[in-house]
DNA sequence: AGAAATTACTTTACCGATAACTTAAATGTT
DNA sequence: AACATTTAAGTTATCGGTAAAGTAATTTCT
């Protein structure tokens, strides 16, 4: 069987030429109806595939989007990721998903490569406040969203979760235990979603009459033997009963584990809250209270938002570039089950 | 700040020739020393970044692997990824990751995706025993390499787990409880490593004096839900004590809530082994007997097979193609601990 | 009817990098 | 010194597609 790779072999063995078979493939008003069904046919036909570095390399701008996520083994961002694949397999677009776990040199060593890729676009979860990130995205010329974290709540065009109101809606809901020991597992301090945490965290906690003690947070976890670490550490000095509110579902299992070791019951002895609602702990007892992100969605959203700026960019001439950025805040919901 | 973007900003800045920052740029031995050095530098200080799109267009190859898996969303193939990407990357190759979700037209459609994209090298998890996926790489001359499943025992060049000693050994722990009901919570029936579970069930069953009936195999499980579903309905029909083996932790996480929700005991009722040893679940109660399965090394592993395959590809001549297909299949572990 | 516009193509140029080929100067050999 | 070889460059062609510019043939308009 003949090689049918190119244009060029599509054009032969039509008898026209290579311009006239592109423009039909583009669907472009050149070309006669007639025209236009044999030269779709035969590619059909002989299972032409268009060459996209080529097609790329012309236009100066590819069908690529690259992801930089802190973490893709967390199912909360496999879901993010998977809302935002599919968005934009739709518009044409495939993904390049980099893990920058955390670490903001390789988020800005990623962005470089991404750069090389000529990527359309980035959508990043910045690994902190830093804003060199952005600083090269912009010195690149590269449209990107954020998401779940922002660096500056002011700049850029992001989608995140209302981390505030989440963290202030949990804190609310442990106060009601009248208890006022709310220990608080949290995230990296340089992170948005963790500091706005704090501060729904903290805004709860006046409402309610509490005092805030910051020797009741405790931050830096990201993982599950962080939660349990930290829980351990925390029931050597206090006794239950009290109440522990978790950054995530991920800390929040390493912490009920410490919690179990040492024979305490929940919600009795402690009451317990996550965050992220990830899937797989809906089927595991205790079932876990805990926020519900709308995942998919922020995936999604990330994903459309993307697609508008490349769309706006297409058609603003180079005088007109107007910076319209956009913040896209998710509602929390509580979902109250057996930890509290 | 003039925008260094091309060879050709280069070579005017320097007053050389574009083949000469070319050549220095790839360490080529026609440059001097002095010229080498003059140019790297050059390029640094001004952030010169190489086009890949143009240099994938000139040299008729990508450093882009496409990966081809099943679910993303799974913690077991996060792994896996992860040893694939961080294994490419040291080798300068990037990834498109795409989820195919079980279904073999989805991964059909990938396949010639990734054609289009021109990328150098598959990874691809089977969505089942179809051979149409493995034609489609092949008609393409597309290297590849299967991982955690493979379409036919002796074809093609894969990496996975010992699927039939996995099952084996975990069959053969529950038989040591005396009792002759050993449920399977099995996989979708096309793919390879549930039919190579199934033999090492049967061959423990076997090996231990038990008959074995068909209706104590559930096929097609993929999710919690399904494990859920599928234990509640086999206890509508059967009494405990007996024994579960879950294709995937997330299946015996399923069955397991269907268990307690009964009212039933681990291990007292029912003992019960899951498979993969997913991270979060080292935390949770009761923990789970399951095969440990050294995802990472899986990745790691069919990286290096399939950037093995490239560079022997790029020192053949077109005469002698060495069609050498390798296996690689990995041991399992049992790790018991609390559900048997 | 003759000019203008439209249709349906073809020809040409080009995107950025690199391989193959060429050239000029420096060096080595007898 | 004459010629061969090596070194360190520069020139040219090219990958496959598409945008822009050209060109005949036909249609429309006044």
């Amino acid at each position: 069987m003949k090689r049918v790779t190119r244009l060029k072999d599509l054009a032969e063995g039509l008898g026209v030429s290579i311009t006239t078979v592109s423009k039909a493939l583009n669907d472009h008003p050149d070309i006669s109806a007639k025209r236009k069904k044999e030269i779709l046919d035969y590619a059909k036909e002989v299972n032409y595939i268009p060459n996209q570095v080529a097609r790329s390399f012309r236009q100066q701008r590819t069908k690529m989007i690259g992801i930089v996520i802190s973490d893709n083994s967390n199912p909360f961002y496999a879901r993010v990721i998977r809302g935002i694949e599919e968005t934009l397999s739709v518009h044409g677009y495939h993904c390049v998903v980099m893990n920058s776990h955390e670490d903001v040199d390789k988020e800005i060593q990623f962005i470089g490569e991404l750069r090389g890729l000529n990527v359309a676009g980035v959508i990043l979860t910045p690994a902190s406040g830093n804003k060199k990130s952005r600083e090269l995205l912009k010195n690149y010329d590269i449209p990107y969203v954020l998401v779940n974290r922002y660096i500056e709540r002011d700049e850029d065009t992001y989608v995140v979760l209302d981390d505030e109101q989440a963290a202030y809606m949990t804190a609310r809901h442990l106060c009601s235990y009248g208890n006022d020991k709310i220990f608080f597992l949290n995230f990296l301090p340089g992170v948005s979603s963790a500091q706005n945490r704090l501060a729904g965290y903290k805004r709860a906690l006046k409402e309610c009459g509490f005092s805030y003690e910051s020797n009741m947070v405790v931050s830096g976890c990201t993982n599950q033997t962080d939660g349990y670490e930290s829980m351990k550490r925390i029931l050597e000095k206090n006794k239950p009963p009290f109440c522990v509110m978790c950054y995530s579902d991920y800390i929040a299992i390493g912490a009920i584990c410490a919690i179990q070791e040492r024979g305490f019951h929940l919600p009795h002895d402690v009451a317990l809250c996550g965050n992220d609602d990830i899937g797989i702990l809906s089927f595991v007892k205790p079932r876990l209270t805990t926020i519900g992100a709308p995942k998919l969605r922020m995936g999604i959203a990330s994903a459309e938002l993307l697609i508008e700026l490349l769309e706006s960019r297409q058609e603003e001439t180079e005088e007109e570039i107007k910076k319209e950025e956009k913040h896209i805040v998710m509602k929390p919901e509580l979902i109250i089950r057996e930890t509290s």
